[in-house]
DNA sequence: GAGATCACG
DNA sequence: ACGTACGTGATCTCT
């Protein structure tokens, strides 16, 4: 059987996947789809062909390639898209990575590389499949060559195959002729200018009979139509030279050795670095394609199981005073684990299997006992779920010793996460790769889906695998990620601030807040009640029964069968959200009480409902805080979520007298006030918004009667509803069109606010146009305390991304450094209640807001302690005024 | 699993 | 000509 060669016209095939799938990007921005695209035909290609030699051929300039699908209706050429352009050397990356041939070559084209090449092959013996988006290649196919053109459609991607005997059949011409054709109708694409009176169908029919351009010259006279003769004789340089243009040069002198394009085996492209790159750009279907068994890394013939307490002895006994790194496996609750993976050096990687000789308790003295400045792990927080570290010692007896044990610990994901707190998670193969250039298998790889009491049960020797790279890969990566901590200045951010406070934050979920399980059932059972009301309601004035719950019916109901004005937006059909029931709602009272029942439906199902799930035995809920979440340095919350608990809508706000403290306790509730504005002022060191706040009276109206020039008792209602829109707008990163949304005014209007607000602090607009220019240079914007947010927006050519990236830029810093200064409080105030011995504790924090159940005996100490703490927790050019209010529930303190 | 909606700062 | 305010999480519907 003879060789098989496939050669692909890399841009051709590149632009074809561009233009056939919507825009993908990775999460860092990064435009993938002509990538993801290309790839797919290829990997299609080849399972078909199975072929002996590969070849991609790359136009040496491409930047003013276009599509040809867009001629004709466009009529112009559009430049390259910059989403495409940017994908071209990525592209080259991707099968440089695979190892593939790439060939390109200065003043030739791609299509003359390809024909040359099929030609050396053909004459070889070699079979050749060329595979293009142009038809223009059609020319090259022979009885052994074959041009195959992908199309993606819906359904997949379909390749038109054609021998010289297809394009005959299907074009009624020869290959050869294919060229005569468009040397007589042209190729305004190709610059190629044909015949004027020429077009596709004259031009087929003058080559199919007469088999050249040469031959329909010599008979110009009998051709017909009599006007197409008559236009060949005289444009008949132009036609020779349209000839000229449309040949593929296949005798190019290209430098070409099949020996680079050998391909052994499909499975050799299925590199190591092509899977790197594929994990970076989020291709995880086609990761699947990639052999699991990826590169040993020699780490793992180290990985030890231990079952005998002779050999852990000898093992701690080594592992004293070294960096170790540990986790926990299997917790059942505190102090009640499986397995615990200890690491402490490139040949020490033990899995230590509890049973009745190794026992918990053993570990866990071990684990105290040692003597370490570091013990680096996964997600502290939860490990201090199931490991008492403090081995249950009173703290405010032992504070130094507690703060020298706390700072012991470096939490791989929390410093991975200031590094780049774009990434949704950071598994340890994602630290691995990109910070130790190494490539691991990830948990699912070794363990599939499996959970862990199953795996371990089923696959013990795999469940030692993924759990001995888990300790391996943190052990090696924490010092690589604090020296790049220490590059990025972040050191003390991670040390002073993001450690302590994951030890806050796990006391705060520990410590948990009471609900009244008893009062949340009948407020839902109230809701009940009046949502069966609304619901009948509804369904009278619709006439029909429906699911008010879904947007499509909805819609359907409202814009369709009652004809409500205004049906509009979305992509998926109308828009029924409240900002357009609002605007109907005084003329149908359908809408009105569609916003009620969805109201209330919220309230249930979210509140009354979802909280009641999470109340345990005691009565309490205990949130999720999550560190490592949002872009900004904010925290999160989740199940439940207590920070978007009501309080705007006083229906809702009456959730929040289940809420209490325990017997005896009281809730004390500080919050800042306007702490972004505050930092705002600081970090701009505007002197008239400075100004502003030391007068101490409420700040909109105070901006207001600043911007209109009107004395403060003599601003309108409607002046401090506008200054407190445009202050809102400031922080979030000002546009015109967002404040005219916001205010139901014009754009026009909108500016001219912006504009005024402008005039009276002129440094707020220096500061914020100095932060997107410095974001633009560095790629990030940073906090007060140097917490970075990269934004690649920033570099993406489409505009709208673009102007989201500059928002960013003006939001992310005073976001950031408000966080940042809760975060400082939060400590402070965490770490006095206990050292000072107080039985009050914080449990919750709400962005801007602290919430401490405090002792009825401690309530005048707390409050001065935690307004200290929180308005002290920085000092900036204005006061960080905060509020604070006391209750038996949190409606009352809040 | 994505999209729509809506709760909070 | 385009089409948005910044940061989150939970629930529901529907493919």
């Amino acid at each position: 059987m003879s060789e098989k060669l496939v050669l692909i016209d890399g841009h051709s095939i590149l632009n074809r996947a561009f233009f056939g799938l919507p825009d993908l990007t990775n999460s860092q921005g990064v435009h993938t789809n002509a990538v993801y695209g290309f790839l797919n035909i290829l990997f299609k290609i080849l399972e078909e062909e199975k072929p002996d030699y590969l070849t991609v051929a790359f136009d040496v300039h491409a930047p003013t390639f276009r599509h040809k699908m867009f001629d004709g209706y466009k009529g112009t050429r559009k430049p390259m898209a910059d989403e495409l352009r940017q994908q071209v050397p990525l592209m080259k990356q991707m099968l440089q990575a695979m190892g593939v041939c790439i060939v390109e070559m200065e003043g030739y084209e791609a299509d003359d590389v390809l024909g040359t090449i099929a030609g050396k092959a053909e004459k070889e013996g070699i079979e050749v499949s060329v595979v293009s988006g142009d038809r223009d290649l059609l020319q090259l196919a022979t009885e052994h060559v074959q041009i195959r053109i992908p199309k993606t459609k819906k359904t997949g991607t379909e390749i038109e195959n054609y021998y010289a005997a297809d394009v005959k059949e299907r074009y009624l011409v020869t290959p050869k002729e294919f060229i005569d054709v468009k040397a007589l109708m042209g190729d305004t694409a190709d610059n190629i200018p044909g015949v004027p009176g020429i077009g596709e169908k004259t031009a087929t029919a003058l080559i199919a009979q007469y088999g050249s351009i040469e031959a329909v010259h010599e008979n110009a006279e009998t051709v017909k139509p009599p006007r197409a003769g008559k236009n060949i004789v005289e444009f008949w340089e132009q036609a020779v030279m349209s000839k000229t243009l449309a040949t593929i040069d296949t005798n190019a002198p290209v430098e070409y050795e099949f020996s680079k394009a050998k391909l052994e085996d499909n499975a050799a492209l299925y590199t190591k670095e092509a899977y790197l790159l594929c994990k970076e750009l989020e291709f995880k279907n086609l990761l699947n394609r990639f052999q699991v068994d990826v590169p040993k890394n020699n780490a793992e013939e180290h990985f030890t199981v231990v079952s005998t307490r002779e050999e852990a002895d000898q093992i701690w006994a080594k592992a004293e005073g070294k960096a170790i790194s540990f986790s926990v496996l299997g917790s059942a609750g505190k102090n009640q684990y499986e397995a615990f993976v200890l690491v402490f050096s490139e040949e020490d990687i033990y899995f230590f299997q509890m049973g009745e000789d190794l026992t918990c308790e053993y570990m866990n003295q071990k684990f105290y006992e040692l003597s370490t400045t570091t013990r680096i792990a996964t997600d502290v927080k939860s490990v201090l779920q199931s490991l008492d570290v403090f081995e249950g010692r009173d703290i405010s007896e032992n504070w130094q010793w507690y703060e020298d044990v706390r700072r012991t610990y470096f939490d791989v994901t929390v410093a991975a996460y200031l590094l780049n707190p774009l990434k949704g998670s950071y598994p340890y193969e994602d630290i691995a790769k990109d910070h130790l250039g190494l490539m691991v298998p990830s948990r699912e790889d070794i363990l599939g889906k499996k959970p862990f009491a199953k795996a371990y049960e089923e696959d013990f020797e795999k469940t030692v695998k993924w759990a001995c790279f888990e300790g391996y890969i943190n052990w090696k990566a924490a010092p690589v990620l604090l020296e790049e901590l220490k590059e990025k200045k972040m050191e003390a951010l991670f040390r002073d601030m993001e450690m302590p406070l994951v030890f806050v934050l796990s006391d705060m979920e520990k410590e948990g807040i009471c609900m009244d399980a008893e009062a949340l059932k009948e407020y839902g059972e109230k809701l009940s009640v009046s949502i069966k009301e609304l619901e009948e309601k509804i369904y009278a004035q619709a006439g029909e029964e429906f699911n008010i719950n879904s947007p499509k019916q909805l819609g359907v109901i409202l814009f369709e069968k009652m004809q409500l004005p205004n049906g509009k937006k979305t992509k998926t059909g109308y828009s029924t959200s409240a900002e357009v029931l609002e605007k109907l709602a005084p003329d149908y009272p359908i809408v009105s009480d569609i916003l009620e029942y969805r109201q209330l439906a919220k309230l249930k199902s979210t509140y009354a409902d979802g909280l009641l799930q999470f109340v345990d035995e005691n009565g309490k809920v205990h949130t999720t805080f999550n560190q490592t979440i949002t872009a900004t340095g904010r925290l999160s919350s989740t199940d439940p979520n207590l920070q978007n608990i009501p309080i705007r809508i006083e229906l809702g706000k009456m959730i929040r007298k289940v809420f209490h403290p325990m017997p005896g306790n009281l809730f004390v509730d500080s919050d800042y006030s306007q702490i972004e504005l505050r930092v705002l002022a600081h970090m701009s060191g505007d002197e008239n918004l400075i100004h502003a706040f030391k007068q101490k009276q409420d700040i909109h109206r105070t901006t207001a009667s600043q911007v209109f020039h009107v004395p403060f008792e003599e601003v309108t209602d409607l002046q401090r509803r506008n200054a407190k829109a445009v202050n809102f707008g400031i922080v979030y990163g000002i546009s015109a069109f967002g404040l005219s949304q916001d205010l139901n005014i014009s754009r026009k209007e909108a500016q001219e606010y912006i504009d005024r607000y402008f005039e009276t602090y002129p440094k707020i607009k220096e500061f914020l146009d100095k932060a997107v220019a410095d974001a633009k240079e560095k790629g990030a914007i940073s906090t007060m305390f140097g917490r970075i947010r990269p934004i690649p927006e920033l570099s993406s050519s489409n505009f709208m991304q673009k102007q989201f990236g500059e928002r960013i830029a003006m939001n992310s810093p005073i976001q950031g450094t408000a966080a940042d200064i809760i975060k400082i409080a939060m400590i402070r105030v965490h770490d006095r209640l206990i050292r000072e011995g107080f039985a009050s504790r914080l449990i919750l924090q709400v962005h801007d807001e602290l919430l401490i159940e405090t002792a009825e005996s401690e309530k005048d100490a707390v409050i001065a302690l935690l307004e200290e703490e929180m308005a002290g927790a920085v000092s900036l050019s204005v006061e960080m005024e905060v509020g604070t209010e006391c209750g038996y529930n949190w409606y009352e303190a809040h």
